[in-house]
DNA sequence: TGTTTTTTTATAAAATATTTATATAATGGA
DNA sequence: TCCATTATATAAATATTTTATAAAAAAACA
């Protein structure tokens, strides 16, 4: 039985791979490799790791199309590491759920110092990527939700707004977290979109969506999203 | 009465500091500004603020040191700005507890970006200061108050002024300090606001309204929020 | 193209804050 | 102690802000 962090690299240059794996294996973490996008998402997803060093120039897709689909559901950290270093690359990718960018080629020292100061601030908390609550059930690694087993249509930004409010299931979630999560930092203001979608996403999952048990209003603050026993 | 994310900026130099300001305060944070790094520390003590943003060469103290001085007890994110790019002092300072390292001059936009990541990570720590007390229990992370387990509704004022009190717990606070930390610094004559908001909390969280455990009335002077045994 | 989804607009309803009125309690001096 | 004064508590009326919702317009999509 081993307990090192584990990392998982994806990447398509095999030297690169190579370089990182021994040179993270000689500072006590367990490495796993991916080649393309495909790979690295499979593999996160049967034994998610406690950080992902990520490649953006992936040949099977796009980088940051695949950021995205991790963060659907994978909440330890992700270190970019790519050859452009253009500001709206870095930008794009940590607004879509990166926690660091390091452009290639980087210093290994200071990669390993990002890739501690990483793992140090992330609480390793292997939550099931499927989460029952009452009759609704959500599997965010499938992008599934279901009332009473049976499937139920969600457009994509209502998908987000709700898989955005299970993951933090009893806390109150400003409108301007809620606006800043799933519209994107520039939309902190449009308050009015978040009343419409919240309208929309209780007509589908509420039973009475006039008397909400599941997303909860905080008047002047934003809502809450709780589990109703 | 605002609740944006409050940044402190340590930097000597007045014009970095300047633009820095005016960028982020036209982004939507609150920002407080120190020259040097025992006003740095002094300011971060006082009020902690989400965010610290702090340049490695103060004129007065040893960045590094200010750096590891300020990890002993600010949990919330560091963001170092230096002109330093020498891999030798961003290791140490990643490994120092900063949470992102960049050099100046750095990029506006990037900087923002790596801001808002930071303090994204920052929300979802579970670091939950619950705070129970007698059979009232606070969760200043979730923003949530329960009462004999129960979930106990308070409006967005009522919740400012009772997390307020727990804060303080023990002390008396003055009418003039409520308001102004409540309402803000324009309202410190609204007496009447607050007679009105403590009545309300009262008939919220005490068992018995007329005869105080929580919130009692230091006549002439303000009130003070006392733990019962 | 037609269909779905998002954004915008309008408005009713609900929740909250502020103001007013008045009762009650505390304080300090004769 | 009593009384006058000042401070506090609370209900209720009014004003303001915030939220819910439908529906139209625009945009995205396939």
């Amino acid at each position: 039985m081993n307990n090192l962090p584990e990392i998982l690299i994806i990447d398509d240059e095999a030297q690169i791979r190579k370089l990182l794996q021994i040179t993270l294996e000689s500072n006590d973490y367990a490495i796993s490799l991916a080649a393309t996008a495909k790979e690295g998402i499979i593999k996160s997803a049967n034994h998610p790791p406690d950080l992902i060093l990520l490649d953006l120039g992936l040949p099977d897709q796009d980088g940051h199309s695949v950021l995205k689909s991790l963060r659907e559901w994978y909440t330890n950290p992700i270190i970019i590491l790519s050859v452009l270093n253009g500001e709206e690359d870095i930008i794009k990718a940590l607004d879509n759920g990166a926690n660091d960018y390091l452009i290639k080629p980087f210093r290994t020292g200071e990669l390993l110092a990002r890739i501690r100061s990483a793992i140090r601030g992330s609480i390793n908390e292997n939550k099931t990527p499927i989460i029952i609550n009452g009759d609704l059930q959500i599997d965010l690694l499938a992008r599934v939700v279901k009332k009473n087993n049976e499937i139920i249509k969600l457009t994509s930004t209502e998908y987000s707004l709700l898989a955005f409010f299970v993951k933090h299931e009893g806390k109150v979630l400003t409108h301007q977290s809620l606006l800043r999560e799933v519209w994107g930092p520039g939309y902190i203001n449009q308050s009015q979109y978040l009343r419409v979608f919240i309208a929309q996403l209780r007509k589908k999952i509420e039973k009475d969506a006039t008397h909400p048990k599941y997303i909860v209003t905080e008047s002047g603050v934003g809502y809450r999203f709780v589990s109703p026993e």
